[in-house]
DNA sequence: AATACCACTATCTTTTAGGATACTACAGAC
DNA sequence: GTCTGTAGTATCCTAAAAGATAGTGGTATT
């Protein structure tokens, strides 16, 4: 039974990093925390991201439901991505990430 | 400075994700929070890694001071991997991923 | 002495992520 | 009616990650 549960807990790590995990997510997703984002708002906000990769992130967020994209249906132009309702509940994990970032940096020059 | 601020957090959330991403540095430091475990114990726990992978995994966790190799000095059958101090400070990240991973699930499926 | 386990290393190949660059279709400002 | 900005697509290319497979040198086991 023990090993069972860790099994399950080992996937359940797996399977969060792949949602967070990559060059860009976790970025992605923590710039949303901030508030909505229009595409090119959030293309700047995380630098030297491209276009492909930053359309295909969106993408694969959308389809784990954690962002939402919404176009003003009269004009393309308009376009923003915000995280949904259940996207919101990554907030504390990623503050969480922020802060131990922060200490294992000074950890690592101490 | 408000947009200052931002670029830092982006930054640590990057710098976090490089740390514990890919397939398998997750789950070798979630399986080690369990406790210490051999070369091979691990190999078992995780599945499907392959020893060369594991072993650069575990090469580069030391390097950045999560995890401790120690050899007994008699013998080199003997190699016990487990968590730094430092490494210590994640178990709370990893609960909280682990958590969130869980409710995801069900999220997805409900 | 033979077998089996431990902790790896070596080599080769495939897969994947993601960058570089260029382009499109549309809208609004001037 | 040109120019700028928005929201992307399309194509090609490279580097890095990781799998597959085999082998090594030691130890303990019987």
């Amino acid at each position: 039974m023990k090993s069972k549960q860790k099994q399950i807990q080992l996937r359940d790590v797996q399977d969060v990093i792949d949602i967070i995990g990559g060059r860009w997510r976790g970025a992605i997703l923590a710039s949303l925390c901030d508030k909505e984002k229009r595409f090119n708002e959030l293309k700047r906000d995380l630098g030297s991201i491209t276009p492909r990769t930053l359309t295909k992130e969106l993408k694969y967020l959308e389809l784990n439901r954690l962002v939402s994209r919404e176009a003003d249906t009269t004009s393309a132009v308009s376009v923003v991505y915000s995280l949904t309702k259940h996207g919101k509940t990554l907030e504390p994990l990623i503050e969480s990430i922020v802060s131990w970032g922060q200490k294992h940096r000074k950890n690592l020059m101490g």
